[in-house]
DNA sequence: CAGTCGATTCACT
DNA sequence: GTGAATCGACTGA
């Protein structure tokens, strides 16, 4: 027997809370991204921790800069970073204001409105690809930077909404070493993923750039 | 103000 | 498995 997925919005308690239980928590949640062309929507099935202060692996810890801003505010916000001068990611801050703990949304599976998404990610090979990585996620939702700092608690029909879908039970759940961050950030066991999910992005450890010439 | 590099992805071998 | 793509933000002088 199988419930469909709650459509009511999480509430900005839910992100009021230490990001390492909200983490974990987000796994099942459905996003809905509302675009001209009709609505998308992705169920989480990866996704990563970043513990402002505390964290070297994380855009906050050396203080606020107008790029990580967001993070400073209220919970239940989305923070977008533009990277490789291509690509963006997208987190939810998470905590209290003022505290700049962010959930990296790194992988999720599309649920709704894949014909849109199919667009913009030509190079997915299979529909488990569309969103399987954080900056393939964004482009199948057509997120950047413009959507920096919106409520994601915001009633569906908004440019951006995190509802309560399914949420996943915690035997389901895995964690291990974040992925791609440098340094003394990787020792943390800080991402979380559904157990034996196609669409959970691959293990890579941090790859220094090779010298230009 | 110039140098460095990134919470990545893709094409190619 | 390896290397290129590509540019804005941050760092340190």
């Amino acid at each position: 027997m199988i419930t469909a997925p709650d459509r009511t919005p999480l509430t900005r308690d839910f992100f009021d809370r230490p990001v390492l239980d909200v983490a974990p928590d987000l796994l099942g949640r459905v996003l809905v991204r509302s675009t001209p062309d009709g609505p998308i929507e992705v169920r989480l099935t990866e996704v990563e921790a970043y513990d402002g202060p505390n964290d070297p692996g994380s855009h906050a810890y050396r203080g606020r800069t107008l790029r990580n801003d967001v993070m400073f505010g209220p919970p239940g916000h989305v923070y977008v970073y533009f990277t490789y001068g291509m690509w963006h990611c997208m987190n939810l801050v998470c905590g209290p204001e003022g505290k700049p703990c962010a959930v990296l949304l790194r992988a999720g599976e599309i649920t709704e409105g894949a014909e849109l998404t199919r667009k913009r990610r030509i190079s997915a090979r299979n529909d488990k690809e569309l969103a399987k990585g954080p900056a393939r996620l964004t482009t199948a939702l057509d997120v950047d930077r413009t959507l920096d700092g919106t409520d994601a608690c915001a009633p569906e029909g908004g440019p951006l909404t995190l509802l309560t879908g399914t949420p996943v039970d915690p035997d389901q759940v895995r964690s291990g070493p974040r992925t791609g961050v440098a340094g003394d950030g990787s020792v943390h066991p800080w991402r979380f993923w559904i157990a034996n999910d196609p669409t959970v992005s691959p293990y890579r450890a941090h790859a220094p750039r090779s010298p230009r010439t």
